[in-house]
Parts: structure tokens; sequence; C-alpha cells
DNA sequence: CTGGGGAGGGGGCCC
DNA sequence: GGGGCCCCCTCCCCA
């Protein structure tokens, strides 16, 4: 089992943002089938109950948000394959364990639904709620993150942090990062990208397609190979400055400077 | 203290 | 223009 895996960072330090209301909607839409707070065991195939949107994030502090990516059920993330789904038209697919024996599903539901805090109205998809935000809804109330027509900055603001971008499409991105779409149906982590959940969806399978030519490890992620083919290396890509001494990667460069070796430089 | 593995995040490029 | 993928990087933990 992951060490990091177990030690959820974000669930201490990192808050998805999500409104009160929000968090009433989610957990009104949370089946009465899905035990809640059940700690995953080795023989509970139910190991996705932990249902992390809801269990965890109801009680978080609470942020208002005109944007409302509501996480009616573990996740808003398409399908792991997302080659043939575009992430805003899944439907709902039943969502397995994501167990070694018992290889994830896919079909990790991404169910977003952007709700207009200004008025009523309900989108799929982030872009078309920026477009009726941007086109047809004066805010009201809140402030607003996104650019509206009256406003002549050319900015897009992130309104979950001090961020600007000016794209939408970089802001989008972004904001991925705050609502942690992509959510785990086995152990209900949460991560801003599919592909980021698709590399620790591999935790819990144990699959290791990147494999070292030079001896007989296999990794889960191809910057872990990369780090470590390093090793195979006889001269080593980070070099300290001072001493010469080489090193596998910038962190252990890092720590040998840090650690007072070159105190000259 | 060092070396290395595991895991995750952001930016940028490509399709 | 948007999503997916890749690269690079960082952090944490352990031996």
């Amino acid at each position: 089992m992951p060490r990091s895996f177990l030690v959820k960072k974000y669930f201490s330090s990192k808050k998805p943002y999500y409104r009160e209301s929000q968090l009433e909607s989610q957990t009104a839409f949370v089946p009465e089938s899905f035990p809640r707070a059940e700690l995953p065991t080795q023989n509970n195939s139910l190991a996705l109950t932990c249902y992390p949107t809801n269990s965890f994030f109801s009680s978080m502090d609470t942020m208002p948000a005109p944007l409302s990516p509501v996480s009616l059920s573990p996740s808003p993330l398409g399908p792991l394959d997302l080659s043939s789904s575009p992430s805003s038209s899944s439907s709902e697919e039943e969502e397995d364990g994501g167990r070694s024996s018992d290889p994830p599903s896919p079909d990790i539901i991404q169910q977003h639904i952007y709700h207009c805090l200004h008025c009523s109205k309900s989108y799929t998809s982030l872009s078309a709620l920026s477009h009726h935000q941007m086109s047809n809804c004066a805010p009201q109330q809140q402030t607003p993150s996104l650019p509206t027509k009256v406003s002549a900055r050319p900015a897009f603001h992130c309104k979950h942090c001090p961020k600007e971008y000016t794209s939408l499409g970089a802001l989008k991105m972004h904001i991925r990062s705050h609502t942690l779409p992509c959510v785990c149906p086995t152990c209900g982590k949460a991560f801003s990208r599919p592909w980021l959940l698709r590399g620790h969806i591999r935790t819990h399978t144990g699959e290791r397609p990147f494999a070292c030519q030079h001896c007989n490890r296999a990794f889960a992620d191809r910057s872990n190979l990369r780090a470590h083919l390093q090793t195979h290396s006889e001269v080593k890509k980070y070099q300290c400055g001072s001493c010469s001494r080489t090193f596998s990667r910038m962190s252990l460069l890092h720590k040998h400077t840090a650690s007072g070796c070159c105190p000259a430089s």
C-alpha cells in the first residue's frame, strides 16, 4: 500500500471548495445504498465507500463560488480511458471498486453540473456556464471570478486563489486543481486531472507499465522510471556546482546543497 | 546524510 | 479551443 496514498495530504491541507448549498445537494444526491464512513477492508469490496466528496467535504470549510461543479457521486471524472469519451458528457455508469483482484473499472463517473448562482440555470460544462455568465447573466451576488462583459480586465481570475489567467482554458485547467473533479472510485481520493487519477489507480491495481530496460524493475509512473534510469547512469544528471558531485535527482542535489556540503556556494 | 522509490502537481505541447 | 499526454519537478518516506 503506497504510503502517500494513505496519508491524504489534501484531507488536511487542501480543501476543495464547495458551497454549502452544494454540500447539501451532494448529500441529498448520495444514494442511500452507498454506505458512508465505512473504512475499506481487505475483504470489503465496497472500498469505495469512503465516499469522498461527501464525507470529507461536509466537514470542510466552505467558500462561496459562483461555479458549482457538483459532484453527485464519486466522481466527476469521465471514464478512465478517456480517449473515446469527453469528460463532460459521460453518462452515469456503474462504478466499481478498483481492487487489484478486480481491476478498476474505467467507468469513473463524471457528472459536472455547473450552476449559475446568479440565476437558476445549470450547465453540464464549465465552458457553457462561463459563456452564460459572460454573455447573459449579470452577477448579483458574490464576487465573480469569471470575467463578465462589463469587466474591462482581460484576465480570468481564479476565485479560489489570487492566480489569474489570460485564457478561459487556462483558468479551467487551474480550477480543476481546486475542485478536484477526478475521484478515485476505490478510495475516494480526488485529483485535478484524469491522468493523475489513472496513475493513482495503478497504486491500487499494482500495474506497472513502465519497465526499466536495465533491470527488472517496473514503475507505475513514467517520471519515476526516468528517475530510476538515472541510477543506472554513471554520470548523473544533476551536478553540484561546487564539488562536482552528481546526483540522479534534482531533489538530491538540493538536499546536498542544503545540508551544507558546499557552504561556499 | 545519501540514495532511491512512490506519488502527485503544473506547464506546455500535440492532436 | 479543449482535452490528453508528456516532461519536469517536488515532496514524502524509507533503507
